[in-house]
DNA sequence: CAAAGCATGTAAATAGTTACATGATTTA
DNA sequence: TAAATCATGTAACTATTTACATGCTTTG
């Protein structure tokens, strides 16, 4: 009986207090967004799934005339989360940036084009560090309050990152803004 | 004519002197694989494509007896990559780290348990740093020195990424040791 | 001579996105 | 009363992985 991540992540959602498929995604969006992202189209048949194998349980519980169907673990679903949790997991860690790539191929465009796509990462990283603080900390932090720690501990390893791609970019900025102005020895000055 | 972003990838391996399906995987595997992976059943059918757009010329070069075939960029194929490589990318980022969401739930486990997942997180960065210093960077110094530049300077922010994930890994490991042995008190006053 | 590396492909399955489809309720 | 938000689903498509399949050449 193969549970796949994203079965996981709904079985942790449910643990953790959130009931409905649409407040999943909007769970995910908050808090799991920066190291694995889901959308509606998978989360809907997944719990489908999961409640195939008897580790949820669903109930239809409408609000008004508006549907709505209200999930629980069962105990065999409490079981597998546990049993996952539990299990070392393999190294994965996997990124999609194309911008990155798009920059590692750079040296083929103009300099001005370039440090565009330098400044338009590091924008990004620092777009997606405000919203971390804005839209998430405060949850995060309510929860660690409540005793739930490890949202918040790894909310902040997802700051550092993007704070590690802002400053890598901040720093190449400048280097190939030097480079523009003076030529090739300021630029190897700032080398060592 | 849609180019997909594996697409963009072969053509600007192609142009940089990489020839074959063979050596676009190995070349991946040692410069884009901490932003962009592939697998070389992706590598060959996209060839293929390319060559149906008419953007890659391949020709048949066999090595004694073993099949072989290499591939060059047309015009149309070097224009398709300038454009794109000009072209603002759409600020996608996207992380999947099944490590990651573990620890993310790992509220519900022992404290020694969830220990050892952000211990085998730090260890998996460190494994990435050396890694990337042993198998990458020779080569993207040497292409530095060459005047092609972006490659390190792209290697040099995954770098950046994995050391803060090593970083804030560690310093976790320590607040949750520091937990284990001395209980509330002296875990808060780290914390300011 | 065995193992590692070179070299290319396809098939089947899984994962994931985007678009389609619908309609209720709340808020400005 | 229009827009935003709540709420659930499916269909078609694209992307990606894993396994299957084959065979040559170099190196220890």
């Amino acid at each position: 009986m193969r549970i796949s991540t994203t079965g996981y992540l709904i079985l942790g959602m449910l643990r953790l207090g959130v009931q409905t498929g649409y407040d999943i995604k909007r769970a995910t969006d908050l808090s799991t967004i920066f190291f694995w992202s889901t959308s509606h189209a998978q989360i809907y048949p997944a719990l489908k799934d999961l409640e195939e194998k008897a580790l949820v349980a669903g109930r239809s519980e409408p609000r008004g005339k508006r549907p709505r169907r209200v999930y629980e673990l069962t105990d065999a679903g409490e079981e597998a989360l546990d049993d996952w949790l539990r299990r070392p997991e393999p190294a994965t860690f996997e990124v999609r940036d194309p911008a990155a790539l798009k920059l590692f191929f750079s040296d083929a465009i103009d300099r001005d084009d370039a440090l565009a796509h330098v400044r338009a990462m590091r924008r990004r990283s620092e777009r997606h560090l405000e919203e971390i603080r804005r839209e998430s900390e405060p949850g995060a932090e309510a929860l660690h309050d409540q005793g739930t720690r490890f949202p918040l501990h790894v909310l902040k390893i997802g700051l550092a990152v993007h704070q590690a791609i802002a400053d890598r970019c901040a720093e190449l900025e400048r280097e190939l803004e030097e480079e523009g102005r003076g030529g090739r020895r300021k630029a190897r000055a700032t080398r060592p």
